[in-house]
DNA sequence: CGACTTCCATAACGAGCGGTATATAATAGG
DNA sequence: CCTATTATATACCGCTCGTTATGGAAGTCG
């Protein structure tokens, strides 16, 4: 999977990269939302004109959704790797404790692009809404599973409701992206995951 | 208090009720958010005019800050009540069940307004932004004198920590308006809570 | 009955939105 | 060199936004 250092296409070769423009227009759609981010902000932020977005893009929207794509790949890659701690409880800590890195990282903004996506957008932006929704419920069947699993390995008490306990999880993490979104520090919101872990039920 | 039934003002009187307006336009903010609730949306399910809605509420962002005040004032009333319970557990239980009811009511747009409209506005909105978490931070305050009461009375254990815990409880709350606000089903809310509370600190 | 005051209805304002038409510049193949 | 193809730059489109000016309707006061 070698680049193609000559470019083998016959117009006018563009003078921007692409993924790079992706990335700041991740930043952008990160730091103000989708109905925040104009189409001016994210031009202005990738260092292009718009003519160039919409052929290399397609449209806002679809920007967006590409958007998401490197930010889950990048961002929310933690989400896989937590399943693959040996245990339930060590699979929560990587959970909250990698989401307060995430989400409250000192150069990106604080708070979950997802999240924030998924509530507020307003008109047109359905089909953002149905898209986050749908990527967060794969991730919390995998959640789901990997409790059970755990339940029958021991490490969780059988009494335990592994669906609870995921909607727990998540409801944790969930309020950790939005007190970091209003700027909690990063000491309170490593208070909460404390706390949280404290509480975790043990076998 | 009476109200006067002969209006004693010179002009023209108004042909709407004001507070019923007012509630209208709670409903709409409360669906659609503050950036998503355009002047007509809130005219039309006010039932009045733009310049009547502008002689009588000032503009845009005076209708939300008032609709807020009676959002808190009507749904956010179980977080004052919550406080009188007699124990933390109670407390809890009491915040997180109401948060259930409040947020996923059948009559009512799911989710939290005050959550919604704290993240993800973009323009403008700064100052709304910072009055919902002056609010939020006001009701985190006295949750957190509630819980040191609670441990100086012996109904919590003295490790615990009232702010984690706070930011615990806030968190559950926080992540039940989110899964309300995407589609989350009040079986599974009600699980997420008895999950919660299965983990609350016992004395 | 005016005079005055307040409210309602229409229509319009400027600004910003997402998106695009047009013209020009840069590369490839013939 | 000429043409075809693609990217860039400028300027603009129609639309919706929040907000307001204008004219008339509906009241109280003298």
């Amino acid at each position: 999977m070698e680049v193609e250092t000559v470019p083998a296409v016959k117009g006018r070769p563009r003078e921007f990269c692409v993924d790079q423009a992706l990335a700041q227009a991740l930043h952008v759609f990160w730091a103000k939302g989708y109905d925040g981010a104009s189409m001016t902000d994210l031009t202005e932020a990738m260092g292009i004109t718009k003519p160039s977005l919409y052929a290399a893009f397609g449209n806002k929207e679809a920007l967006f959704h590409k958007a998401l794509d490197l930010y889950e790949a990048e961002k929310l890659e933690y989400t896989r790797a937590a399943l693959q701690q040996p245990t339930a409880r060590k699979v929560a800590e990587y959970y909250l404790r990698s989401g307060v890195d995430v989400h409250a990282a000192e150069g990106d903004p604080h708070g979950c692009m997802g999240l924030m996506s998924s509530l507020a957008c307003s008109p047109e932006a359905e089909s953002i809404k149905a898209d986050v929704i749908r990527r967060r419920a794969s991730s919390q069947r995998a959640l789901v599973e990997r409790f059970e699993q755990a339940k029958r390995e021991g490490d969780l008490p059988a009494h335990i409701d592994a669906e609870g306990l995921m909607s727990f999880l998540y409801a944790i993490l969930q309020g950790i992206t939005v007190q970091a979104g209003a700027g909690a520090t990063r000491a309170e919101l490593e208070k909460l995951v404390d706390t949280s872990l404290a509480l975790w039920p043990s076998a």
